[in-house]
DNA sequence: CTGTTAGCGCGTTCAA
DNA sequence: TTGAACGCGCTAACAG
């Protein structure tokens, strides 16, 4: 069998599915919805003649004359690529397919430019409603009224001054847990890896961090602060921290892309034979395999999974109940886990 | 700022705008569509309506007035959350994004049902073409029917007496090499870590496997065949067969999940303190940090991205040029990267 | 520059 | 049980 079966200039509609089989259209679109009230022998006629023209019906036309919905939930992510946001989108899908729902993903790459055209094409092509990963510091405001109407739920960041549903992790109690661990085990310079500039996520992840280390009466250290976005950057960081006199013992990794920055940098160092202790690591986000490394672990762990569920669950209530007041605020707890430690 | 803007009880149409603005519906629609022929005066009033009303335009309803095609491409895979198909999608994503296309993402969980479900739901979409990983041995013939005249594309696995595009990996000869490596390191007991009766991909990868074998003079033994679907029950079959006599020195992992599991039972080993060797594995896609747990290790590594946007590729040609003749096949290639082996 | 008419593919409504 | 007419939201084509 083969694939090639010449796509027709233009498909086929309902009108030359009823001329084929001798009926009026109408005929045809009672056998195509479950025929009631055709006569058996002209279903099988209009059967054959759909078969026979590879006749499929115009969803979109359906729906524009129903006044139906699209049955389309659009869902935005920085980075579809990023096993965290795959994750995120898994349990988005697994709820809205429950809902009979379709998923439309977005990559915005982080470029407000990118999201602003996405949001924008996603609007029109009537979805209903949007799943956002804000990228960067979020979008501007006005160009969330793009959405008009569209209900938006935002998952894992928030945008300053837009009040929608939200569903968040819970970064500073997670950090502050983290931070306390890495304390706990005796550890007094601890570098955090990571923007505290940047997205909203790193900012209350910071928080949380620097929270722990005030109650230890620690003070904030700039020389500890290395700002890094990637896994190429988290390793130069770390390399280089490591290497300066009065390095820190410890590291605290804002997320899986810096996590498994730090660990390349780490291993390294290890491997290269030094005779201090290895450095350990608070690190948000599960890394699979990072358990392994035998590097002193305390990983600040949550399943994305269900953020995403999460997510999808307020959009389809708000879809539902449509009001149900304001916004709403879930928050996704965080799990400490140890590895490699003396705690452990 | 709030989202909770009331969802009309219908949505506004360009005749609620042209009403509000004193204009006829044509108007509005030029308007929206760059406004050539209206006097700008009059399309200031136009907005300022359509601002007022949160007017979108219909896409739907537009495209089949235009008899344009939905601007959707189907993705459906056997599980985004794998990082191997998010990387996939992602690819996708890319290519399609630059011809102005969404991307419509299904999850079949290697389940034929859904995938039929999911198949006849994009189709009902009027989706302009697919991509697809089929779930398990592939989807039966007679349900490709349901795409009638819809470009498919196959992606990573084949399906049975179904000719269509399709974007493969260099299974064969990757699986080939990967194992030679191994036998270039001494290793004569070697253990398969998959499912050779299971779907088209991992029989390649067992065939290149074997043909390596066989041109060493080492004959099939059914004992070194463990069928794993999942990193739990790779995990089980290794520790299992590193606990027999006679165990195999190496083993060969299918794909990244397996690879995850194996790996959790080598250190395992080897953290039990064994006087042996840490046994070796060639294993087939990438898999993050593996290259850091001090594990022999011979990756046959490719990329899925890569694999994504050539599908893509595949399908945007058809799209364009109609009819290129029969069905192509490109090939993704391997390249052989070694960690912690003799040979590095 | 602007409005009117007509029709995209479909399904409800009502008549036959 | 079947068909004709009408309309969903939108826009080409053609007036004016």
């Amino acid at each position: 069998m083969t694939m090639q079966s010449s796509p027709r200039s233009s498909a086929p509609t309902v009108r030359d599915v009823a001329a084929l089989a001798g009926v009026s259209p109408m005929t045809v679109s009672r056998t195509m919805s479950g025929g009631v009230n055709v006569r058996p022998e002209v279903q099988e006629r209009v059967q054959a003649a759909v078969e026979a023209l590879g006749y499929r019906r115009n969803n979109s036309a359906r729906n524009t004359r129903l006044g139906r919905p699209t049955g389309l939930v659009g869902i935005a992510v920085t980075n579809i690529g990023n096993p965290y946001y795959s994750q995120v989108a898994l349990g988005v899908e697994e709820i809205a397919g429950g809902y009979g729902r379709q998923i439309l993903v977005g990559n915005t790459g982080e470029d407000p430019n990118r999201e602003r055209e996405l949001i924008a094409d996603f609007a029109g092509r009537q979805i209903e409603g949007l799943i956002l990963v804000p990228a960067g510091n979020g979008l501007e405001l006005p160009d969330a009224r793009k959405l008009s109407g569209i209900p938006l739920v935002l998952a894992s960041r928030t945008i300053d001054g837009l009040d929608a549903d939200t569903v968040l992790v819970d970064d500073v109690g997670g950090a502050r847990a983290g931070t306390q661990g890495l304390l706990d085990d005796g550890h007094r310079r601890i570098a955090f890896l990571g923007d505290p500039a940047g997205i909203s996520t790193t900012r209350r992840r910071y928080e949380g961090f620097r929270s722990a280390l005030a109650g230890a009466g620690i003070g904030e250290d700039k020389r500890l602060l290395a700002p890094c976005r990637s896994a190429r950057e988290a390793e130069g960081e770390v390399r280089r921290l490591l290497g300066v006199s009065n390095s820190p013992t410890a590291f605290f990794s804002t997320n899986n892309r810096t996590t498994v920055g730090a660990l390349r940098a780490i291993c390294e160092y290890r491997n290269g034979g030094s005779s201090r202790p290895v450095p350990a690591m608070a690190c948000f986000d599960d890394v699979e395999l990072a358990d392994l490394l035998q590097v002193p672990l305390i990983m600040m762990s949550h399943d994305p999974k269900e953020l995403g569920k999460q997510a999808a669950r307020l959009l389809f209530d708000r879809l539902a109940g449509s009001q149900l007041g304001g916004p709403r605020e879930v928050q996704v707890g965080v799990e400490i886990h140890r590895f490699w430690t003396d705690g452990n």
